[in-house]
DNA sequence: TGCATATTTGGTAAAATAACCAAATGTAAT
DNA sequence: ATTACATTTGGTTATTTTACCAAATATGCA
């Protein structure tokens, strides 16, 4: 691969792995709902702790979450919400199959929409 | 994790994962801007056909991209080009880094730039 | 038909990921 | 200071991913 850029393709790719796997899909758009500490969200995976642990690391390591320790608790908030507005186009890839994907993926964004709200 | 959209969160998850290496992340770039050949690709990563194929095989298999066969070649191309978008959002997050991420992230959609011609 | 070209498929070994348990760390309250 | 709680880190094992090679398949041309 020629690549004077191949940094930035590897930086590129680390963000969209750690998008990449159920749990931490899960997590995103459980913190899109606004932040929460680590054991909210033991209790929705249902994990251990050092599962979730790990799975929040390497969001935090892509640079798609931050972490903030209050008392006992980290908390763990999404830095750019927005990166909602790709999750909401994917699922309506998935939603609409091979077919519509042209169209549709392409909407949300262009009309302005944000559902982080819901 | 309670889960009545478990596969709706496995599906979202296998796109992000298809976009999570630096070969397929390089190949979407590629193919951005038009289609090419599987033969082409080879000559730009500079991996073996069958690495190159397989790697095709996940972008296809998570319907990023769609093939034809023509002739002796196997074309391949962007089912989505506007996945591009989300490509150069990313981008901006790495260039500008932890700090600046919230307000970045963001501009590029809104403005409705779309850089796939350059 | 038979050959060369283009691509995919199967197999294998090395590396990366993911889950759990146990132990370590940091913080607050007693 | 000690204890309890919240989270992270280290270790281990099972699974998945990736890369390459070799072999199979498909297509066009001689």
């Amino acid at each position: 691969m020629k690549s004077s850029n191949m940094l930035m393709l590897e930086s590129k790719a680390q963000i969209f792995k750690a998008l990449g796997h159920p749990t931490r899909m899960w997590m995103v758009e459980r913190l899109a709902g606004g932040e929460c500490c680590v054991c909210e969200i033991v209790d929705g995976v249902g994990a251990d702790f050092s599962t979730i642990s790990k799975h929040l690391a390497v969001l935090k390591q892509a640079g798609i979450v931050a972490d903030e320790k209050r008392g006992k608790q980290v908390f763990y908030r999404l830095k750019c919400p927005c990166i909602m507005d790709f999750v909401h186009c994917i699922e309506n890839v998935v939603i609409n199959g091979a077919e519509e994907q042209h169209q549709v993926l392409c909407c949300g964004l262009e009309e302005g929409k944000n559902e982080l709200e819901r």
